[in-house]
DNA sequence: GGAAAGCTTCAGTCTTTCTTGAAACTACAG
DNA sequence: CTGTAGTTTCAAGAAAGACTGAAGCTTTCC
């Protein structure tokens, strides 16, 4: 039985990203850890973690050795204690843009090593011609996002924000990006699936 | 063993998201078979796909149902063959835009919806005062993101590659943006890190 | 109607991943 | 040094999830 408890508001949002957290292959604690530092006051300690969470010690530990990992959490000493405390970023913006650059650096990059790599072989069949052209395609399209979304990242928060705030304006402007290139926009044409 | 096998370059690809797949809370199998679909040549039915993978017949139908209910599959008949036959679509942008929205309908919109009705409790202490507008930050952050992502998805597919392929030009559009809004753009300013 | 082809469901088995307590490690204080 | 507070590692048990074969549907064809 937990001396210390959490309140209604902040146990149901721990809750629910312990269940997000296996729909995202993250592991149910991990995301129960990061919510209850993420909505925390103050940066908690490990054993503090363990007693609200009602988890053990040694996987409050692991848990918090893998957020780490990604960058999620931040380490601070107080005077006088020799525990370790662990907050997450204040501006969310900025957790965003971690996880999307780690996410990146795990998951994206080594896809598009792989797509590389087989676009460099010589196709022995048509299976394999057809093959490497769809991996073409998908290689095109990964490495054209990525290409975009480091362009955003690039820009400040505010910007970004920005950006954001933009909202529908984005086509509008747009459109006022043709006339200044000068590349015609082609429209109508709707491709028919083959 | 299998009369029928894979191609090395179409092998390889396939396994690659199986183990994709693991990291991002989809199960291998339905990884591979989608990937086989996805490279294949023509439309594939269940048992085909059962004997290039050597996976049972009812894993493959599993698969393929969680593949129809994430709308990643269409379903093709043959004239004078009973069999289903089951297809990617042409467009690989199609893909990613129907990949995203179904990820958005199962996991984002949940997420805000948990924000909303916890933001709307009236906070009985500090700590959840605190949670709250932690909530808040990360409801806005979401809520952004999605609205802004509605208006590119809402773009055809070419349009909004290009929107992609303008790459760093997005920058001077918005401060030519902000020029014709009237709204000045704070530059210069990089944010100390608290 | 009923046989056959094709698809789906499901209970049980197998595999993988989580979680834990105990032991080991580390750094510091006295 | 030695004791202690704090953290990590690890082997084993527990839980969750994936996979299968067999049985059961459904549809088509004769």
């Amino acid at each position: 039985m937990p001396t210390a408890t959490l309140p209604p508001l902040n146990r149901q949002f721990v809750a629910h990203f312990g269940e997000m957290g296996s729909k995202w292959g993250i592991n149910r604690t991990v995301g129960q850890i990061y919510a209850l530092i993420f909505i925390s006051e103050r940066a908690l300690n490990a054993d503090e973690i363990a007693e609200l969470l009602e988890f053990s010690r040694s996987n409050v530990s692991m848990g918090l050795k893998e957020l780490q990992a990604w960058r999620l959490v931040q380490l601070r000493h107080q005077p006088g204690d020799r525990r370790e405390y662990f907050e997450a970023p204040a501006d969310v913006w900025e957790i965003f843009r971690v996880l999307a650059e780690e996410r990146r650096r795990r998951e994206i990059e080594p896809t598009l090593s792989m797509l590389r790599s087989a676009l460099l072989e010589s196709p022995a069949s048509d299976a394999e011609r057809h093959a490497q052209e769809r991996m073409r395609e998908m290689h095109d399209l990964i490495d054209r996002l990525m290409k975009w979304f480091d362009d955003v990242q690039r820009l400040a928060p505010e910007t970004a924000m920005q950006l954001m705030g933009m909202g529908a304006t984005v086509t509008k402007v747009l459109s006022l990006k043709d006339r200044i290139t000068g590349s015609a926009p082609k429209k109508k044409k709707k491709p028919a699936a083959g």
